[in-house]
DNA sequence: TAGATTGTTAATCGATTAACAATC
DNA sequence: TAGATTGTTAATCGATTAACAATC
């Protein structure tokens, strides 16, 4: 067995959105083709790096052309698997959850959240955006008769370890992590944290340089 | 003057919650002083990496010893300025918007979300986790009164844009940015935003090569 | 054919890792 | 002194960028 682990670096993952971005737009104003180079513009980056994004993806363009739009759309979104959406469950209905539950975007990038799960009997029951609350009790036994693979945890802080272990009992294959937590839970599980804190990290420092900044043109600067 | 870009990368940038994480935690358990072999091994990174990074930001430790860990918690919150928290508005009191400004895990973390602001007069006047919402009309008189620098856009996607410009008009610095809209404004203001869409292209071609990998499993192995 | 744009191969850059002397 | 751990200097690795022939 070849067990590749991804052929497709990180950082060329996380740039394929962006270009699925530029490429609708771009499809919207009735262009028919696209080049590396003005998605590079549109994005800011180089156009060297498009092209080596998009051909690491296995697709390939055509010399003094470009690529075509709807082809290259359908190809991204297919690497991603964003074209045939996969059910999940959403565990924790509070706001972040009910946000979730909410977000039209989620369909169009190959995610359903399909229904939610909380252990507030006010909510269980209960509908959101269309999608029903069960009780948590019910997670395993739904999990199973609908095959859901996928699960999204917005739960507190405090209940997430021992809510996650719950989900990977039921036989969950991949968690989303909403939580600063960092699970400990078995390697084959697929966990995504959404890294809210390192994206403050970096909020934050940016802010502090600044501040340091004008502060140096203020002693710095003969008046 | 000297324009510095920082000296400190961001993957390290990044990193530093993490270490703050493991280092209050250690501080809660009674540890005095912490190896970089340790929060290397608590995070599954690498001591030498840790050490790098800890160095980066302008600290320390002892030889034979390690880290002083309250010591070293109070230089990391320094060096990402998540000592003195600063005041932010919030514009968009969706769930999401709701949701983060009942969370109290951003105090702690150098952000103070004081106030919301809104366009649904059903929503205006009324108060959330303690904070009141705000007409949006009245955003850029506030901000000047307050002094207020930061402001948290959690708007639906087709209004960001124009709230943006809107907030930048008004005098803001720094806008964190939650909706997956690639914010069109000047360059000297700071935008950092939260990529859930490439934490969910991570997720999915992760699911994606786990469903490759065991589909090979079948067709690869001899029954 | 001329112009545009690709994909390949090589060069550069920056981040991670290794080795180890210095220090407590 | 022996053991633990740091910080420095050098090596490696991987991602980005440059150069350019090939192609439409």
């Amino acid at each position: 067995m070849i067990m590749k682990v991804s052929s497709v670096s990180l950082p060329t993952i996380k740039r394929l959105p962006s270009y699925l971005h530029i490429l609708r737009q771009s499809l919207e104003e009735g262009h028919e083709n696209i080049s590396s180079a003005y998605i590079a513009r549109a994005l800011h980056l180089e156009a060297i790096q498009v092209r080596k994004d998009l051909s690491a993806t296995g697709i390939s363009g055509q010399s003094g052309v470009g690529f075509n739009i709807a082809g290259l759309i359908k190809h991204l979104e297919d690497f991603l698997g964003w074209n045939n959406s996969r059910d999940a469950f959403l565990v924790g209905c509070g706001n972040l959850g009910v946000a979730l539950m909410g977000y039209e975007g989620f369909r169009e990038r190959g995610l359903n959240i399909v229904a939610g799960f909380d252990v507030d009997k006010n909510k269980i029951g209960k509908e959101i955006s269309g999608k029903k609350i069960f009780s948590l009790e019910k997670f395993p036994d739904l999990l199973e008769r609908l095959h859901i693979k996928i699960g999204v945890l917005t739960v507190p802080q405090n209940r997430a370890q021992q809510v996650a272990a719950y989900m990977v009992e039921s036989g969950i294959e991949a968690i989303w992590n909403f939580t600063s937590i960092r699970l400990d839970i078995p390697e084959h599980i697929i966990v995504e944290r959404v890294e809210l804190e390192c994206s403050l990290a970096v909020l934050s420092s940016r802010l502090r340089e600044k501040n340091e900044e004008s502060a140096e043109d203020f002693s710095g600067v003969k008046v």
